[in-house]
DNA sequence: TTCAACTGCTTGACTTCTAAACTATTTACA
DNA sequence: TGTAAATAGTTTAGAAGTCAAGCAGTTGAA
């Protein structure tokens, strides 16, 4: 067994016996998150090089042949728009992808891959799909198939959800009882 | 509808029709973790102002009464030692840990919660599983069950996956075949 | 037509995580 | 016993993310 089974399971060990089942469900989806992303990462940066954002933000650009702007990128891939225009200053210094510009409203930039870049993130591509296949060998097809749909349901719910006025995004101003780190900006 | 869901789903945008269901799935798997860990980790910072990390860090150490190596914590939460380092400084140093000598072993450090740190804890905790019910509300009982199982046998297969000496986990000198940032370290 | 409000992107200060090198201690064994 | 190897934890440089402030361009209403 690996070091980590041993340890009681990781993240999930948080969960108690007596715990919710809704509790028990979340620690269970975001350990096996956890589980495949680290090995996905690990082997893109052992074998290409590279990280999982920079994948992620190819793989959204290989969708889109006829290029992304900024916000949609920031949209699709659920990070900030700060943290696209420093993950963009890479690839573009790097030739994987190129900015242009839009004619119709000059505050934004369409990006689009390159041709090498283009060529380049086929092979990572072709790559992560086996290490998939690899992770998920021991599962039935059936399994999988039965998985991939009750995920799909929970998405949904969780897409509703939170678009539900119900759920105040932001209660106005939470009360705050606990001392913040009282050293803001690095170590001493 | 709100943003994320009008532009195509997010991160699960990535899969195209045609892709393996191994790949699917995984991108949405990714895509319902990433969802509920941000909708946590907001609550966490505007109600009790902390971060996801300390408090699964917490949650460990409440499940172990007697205390944990920093070791041990590290495999837990899986992070590296680094991590559990800073952590543990800065907990430690607000007051919700403490660290204690193991009269055995004099490298190690035995890790655990103050009367104190326990008493917000479990604030939060009752908070946590609050978010979660609410979360998971329109799921069907017997959903949850069936995804909790399915999620369990995946686990399964990962852990015995990952110790299997077919998976090489790090092949002995990758090729890198891709120029690495010439320019590491920020900005120009 | 002009100016206030909005939008799209960038910047800068900061946090959190990683990987790898380092220190201190323990263990194994010749 | 003495020393090499292993182990526990820390440090450091760098990647990648956040948030908030700022700037340039666009829009809309007086």
């Amino acid at each position: 067994m690996s070091r980590l089974a041993r340890v009681e399971l990781g993240l999930e060990a948080r969960a108690h016996r007596e715990d919710h089942l809704d509790t028990r469900m979340w620690l269970r989806l975001l350990a096996c998150s956890t589980d495949i992303e680290q090995a996905i990462r690990q082997r893109l940066r052992q074998q290409f090089g590279t990280t999982l954002s920079r994948f992620d933000y190819l793989a959204q650009l290989e969708r889109h042949p006829k290029g992304l702007r900024m916000s949609e990128l920031s949209a699709c891939l659920m990070v900030t728009g700060g943290n696209v225009t420093g993950l963009t200053d890479q690839l573009v210094q790097e030739g994987w992808v190129q900015r242009t510009e839009d004619s119709r409203d000059r505050r934004v930039w369409r990006v689009r891959l390159t041709a090498e870049g283009r060529r380049r993130f086929e092979q990572m591509a072709a790559a992560h799909e086996g290490w998939l296949r690899q992770l998920f060998k021991p599962m039935q097809n059936a399994e999988k198939k039965a998985l991939y749909d009750q995920l799909g349901q929970l998405r949904q719910h969780l897409l509703a959800t939170s678009d539900s006025p119900t759920t105040p995004a932001a209660p106005a101003a939470a009360a705050w009882p606990i001392k913040r780190n009282p050293n803001p900006g690095g170590r001493p």
